[in-house]
DNA sequence: TCTTGATTATCTATCAGAAGATAGATAAAA
DNA sequence: TTTTATCTATCTTCTGATAGATAATCAAGA
């Protein structure tokens, strides 16, 4: 059944976000879905294979999300508030799925690394327009941005250490100063 | 020899940088280094115990370096530019060792872990103070600090995918827009 | 409707290699 | 002669991966 797929899929997601992709081991993953190992690699043949197709639903539905914010505020600053409070939903425990997989990027194949590199292009994207709504302030949409991105991705590092809402917090009353 | 030991840690940080605490083995940081994994032992008796002084090491000579900027540049802009260019250093193909070991908290020791809080603390510290000289500029000294830290971070991150200097050249240049 | 054959989803069993770690020998240096 | 720094050899556990058996489901044709 899809059912299954998706359970491990689901499991893996999360055993990455804590863990890493080295941190993420077949028999770990068989275990919690209550099956043998050899099992998963009826889903997904090679390690890569896992590492990818969740990649691809972790972004999708990220931007699924995006789209969502977008339908149901209609304003900038809902906007980039609701873009924090799904960052902040990590929190305990958990890094960004994509940030994990850029600190690890190094040992991933090019296919995850590009759907990696779409993630962040049409995050920053989304943030520009959303910027380019406000009053201006000094920095361009393009810059502030990517500037916001980065440290979207860095406090939700920083936090994990502790498991606190620290440096989001800053990060939140920084944009919420910008209007 | 204290110089097979330091040799051992050299090579440790930088494989950490690269493929994270879990892409590291005794084995290949013992044939990097022309000895036996079992001699690596002698050395630090559990990878903890190299993690954690490979992250020490790691701390004091960033805060050594910033000691350095504040006697080498006098200025604000001048201080903020030398930082950059520490982080810059890393790419291509590397991440801040402290931010790598974030993503990986959850597997740390305690000891390891109080490492890594303070490097944070400490370096936003450093930079609350840099930040306290410059022209009030809306944003909290406390809070733009905070930002700035978690930017750089995320943008080491990003762009270590592509191994560029996107991101960080936009936080360099926000950075000089605050003045 | 019954039979047959393919497809789906699991299992058992096993492999080769890598991992961290330890015991104990050895040789050089202090 | 004790300490320092290395080695060989080995252990156990974990890792991703494969081969092949086994049911169960399902579709098609007689």
């Amino acid at each position: 059944m899809a059912q299954t797929k998706n359970h491990l899929k689901s499991i893996a997601t999360r055993t990455i976000q804590e863990k890493g992709v080295n941190g993420l081991s077949f028999r770990d993953l068989a275990a919690e879905a209550n099956i043998k190992s050899s099992s998963v690699h009826y889903y997904f043949p090679q390690k890569a294979d896992l590492i990818y197709e969740v990649t691809k639903e972790y972004t999708d539905a990220f931007f699924q999300a995006l789209h969502k914010i977008d339908q149901l505020s209609k304003h900038s600053v809902e906007r980039l508030d609701a873009l924090l409070d799904l960052y902040k939903k990590n929190l305990p425990g958990r890094f960004c799925l994509c940030g994990m997989l850029a600190a690890e990027s190094n040992q991933l194949d090019n296919k995850t690394k590009d759907l990696l590199s779409r993630f962040f292009v049409k995050t920053q994207k989304w943030l520009r327009e959303v910027i380019e709504d406000l009053p201006s302030n000094g920095a361009t949409p393009a810059g502030l941005s990517s500037v916001l991105l980065s440290s979207l991705e860095g406090a939700l590092l920083m936090d994990g250490v502790k498991g606190k809402e620290k440096y989001l917090t800053e990060v939140q009353k920084f944009i919420r100063g910008l209007v």
